[in-house]
RNA sequence: GGCCCCAUAGUUUAACGGCUAGAACACCGGCUUUUCAGGCCGGGGGUCCGGGUUCGAUUCCCGGUGGGGCUGCCA
């Protein structure tokens, strides 16, 4: 049989990196297995739904690459892939499921359960169940007359499906990543199944869709766990064959306390979602890491390697290699804290490796904001190619970039200067002198520095700082010789001349 | 609280009973006399605790402790 997994989530939101990582998994398990990946919107909670939510999802995993074999827009044999689409098929399974006596009818209202629960709990229960015992006291189709029953369903009365769990049975499964798994089903809620408004709910639709789509493996994080056994029941209840379960370890806060959240993550001064989200309610605008300079290659790479370790001891992988190295086997299975620095250091070795022409098409985007007067792509791109080993963004390597074809402040040149004298004044003007009167080739600069220092009894690597503070104002950056070549000889003289006037003048 | 999951350096992790517990990011130091915030080299730092099983436990079992997840007509 071969592998079918699917992605799915709810469109009650933008997607996050966690959900962006499940994704990759799911994507890298099937094409390691010449297998599907399936992309199902989970659109059952029409009280949460968000607009915009579902076209961020599907944003986020093209930008990554990670395109769905069948979903939305794409189609498949199996559609549709929106659950809301799919709303007349779900009532027919959970009503087979009150036939086969696995569940029943409960007409009990929102308010009723909220004082069967506030009861409950000030009675010392902290967590009250609908469950075996207590289902008794309430008011469904168990503890009603048939005709009752009859009488309130044809009346239009709103009611619920629920699940019939039963008493005191060991309820287990085996999770790819963690081994055997077992509940006691005394600890499970008789889950709604299906709502009063007509959908099912998650545990219904996604039992149900997994079925019919024929869904080899369930991978999902790891929050699903304790619902897990409600599914399983379903699947025997239903009598359908389980597909196999790998629950992925959660992705922690940089501190470790507790889950990734878009707070903690804005906190901590990295964006949660791949692309950027802007709340449709509140007009609240939040980067992505697309947004910040993360590259495609580079963010997969951070994400697969958050919780999946490959059998090599090397952590720059494009995505054919992870592809080629995936095994849930080798999921581990405690939560991972988000490590941003280390993401950044990655996603520099991507940007590293880049082909010009990729690292000017991922430039792009951002020149407007960054030269607003416009700049000559080939100057751009030769500039940024000498400075992107500085940065590990995109971004940042622009920000470097256009540092350099600005005119430094003088006052801050003039803090910087590590040296300055009559001699240091000379040499300078013998450098002026030199770069006018030659072409300009970066592999002679060096010599001729050397040479001028020489002359005037500096130190050369002291006067190349001061050169280099002179033209940029930074203490730090690109071999000399690349960056007069990138400013361009007349800038390198006016620069030279500017602050050589400027000290004048403060005399 | 209950149930479930997890536990190797600060962080991500390797080791599937047997080398001085290996790597990467971060950190610290040195070198690079053509600068350095770059590059290269080096260094410190780890098996949560207590019991077993075994000739031998990071690894298997039990118990603690710690952390996390779930506990809705949400997914």
């Amino acid at each position: 049989m071969s592998v079918r997994v699917r992605f799915a989530p709810s469109p009650t939101g933008p997607l996050h990196i966690g959900g962006v990582r499940t994704a990759l998994f799911n994507y890298l398990f099937a094409k390691r297995n010449n297998g599907k990946f399936i992309l199902r919107i989970e659109d059952t909670d029409r009280s949460r739904y968000v607009p915009g939510a579902e076209d961020h999802i599907k944003e986020s995993l093209k930008w990554l690459g990670i395109q769905w074999d069948e979903g939305p827009d794409v189609g498949g044999h199996y559609g549709p892939y929106r659950q809301s689409e799919r709303v007349n098929i779900y009532k027919e399974y959970a009503e087979l499921l009150v036939k086969k006596g696995h569940a029943y009818y409960a007409f009990d209202t929102p308010e009723e359960l909220e004082a069967f629960r506030d009861r409950l709990r000030k009675s010392g229960v902290p967590n009250p169940q609908y469950n075996s015992i207590t289902r008794q006291y309430m008011r469904n189709s168990l503890t009603l007359p048939a005709e009752e029953v009859k009488r309130l369903i044809e009346s239009g009365t709103p009611y619920v499906i629920r699940i019939k769990v039963p008493r005191n049975r060991e309820i287990k499964f085996y999770d790819v990543i963690r081994g055997w798994v077992s509940f006691n089903s005394n600890e499970l809620d008789d889950k709604v199944l299906f709502k009063s408004d007509g959908f099912p709910t998650y545990h219904l639709a996604n039992v149900v869709d997994d079925h019919l789509m024929e869904i080899t493996h369930v991978i999902r994080g790891e929050e699903w766990i304790p619902s897990t056994p409600i599914h399983v029941l379903l699947y025997e209840f239903f009598g359908w064959e389980m597909p196999k379960f790998a629950h992925l370890p959660l992705i922690l806060r940089p501190d470790g306390k507790g889950k990734l959240s878009k707070r903690a993550a804005i906190e901590a001064g990295f964006p949660i979602y791949a692309i950027k989200w802007t709340d449709p309610k509140t007009k609240e605008e939040n980067p992505g890491f697309r947004e910040i300079g993360f590259i495609p290659e580079g963010l997969i790479n951070v994400l697969a390697l958050l919780g999946w370790h490959p059998p090599e001891d090397r952590e720059i992988y494009t995505i054919e290699e992870l592809i080629q190295y995936f095994e849930l086997e080798r999921v581990g299975k405690s939560g991972a804290q988000f490590n941003f620095e280390k993401a950044k250091w990655i996603n520099q070795q991507h940007i590293l490796k880049l082909s010009p022409e990729k690292l000017m098409a991922y430039a792009r985007p951002f020149i407007k904001e960054f030269f607003p007067e416009g700049i000559e792509e080939s100057k751009l791109l030769e500039a940024m190619l000498v400075m992107r080993e500085r940065g590990t963004t995109i971004r940042e390597i622009l920000e470097l970039t256009k540092s350099v074809f600005e005119r430094p402040e003088i006052e801050q040149v003039i803090n910087l200067l590590p040296e300055w004298n009559d001699n240091v004044k000379a040499a300078l003007q013998d450098f002026i002198n030199y770069i006018e009167s030659e072409e300009l080739d970066p592999s002679q600069i060096p010599t001729k520095i050397k040479d001028i220092a020489k002359k005037w009894e500096l130190k050369k690597g002291k006067f190349m700082l001061t050169i280099r503070v002179v033209l940029t104002g930074q203490k730090a950056g690109p071999p000399l010789g690349e960056l007069l070549k990138i400013i361009g000889k007349n800038e390198v003289v006016n620069r030279l001349k500017l602050v050589l006037n400027a000290k004048e003048e403060r005399k």
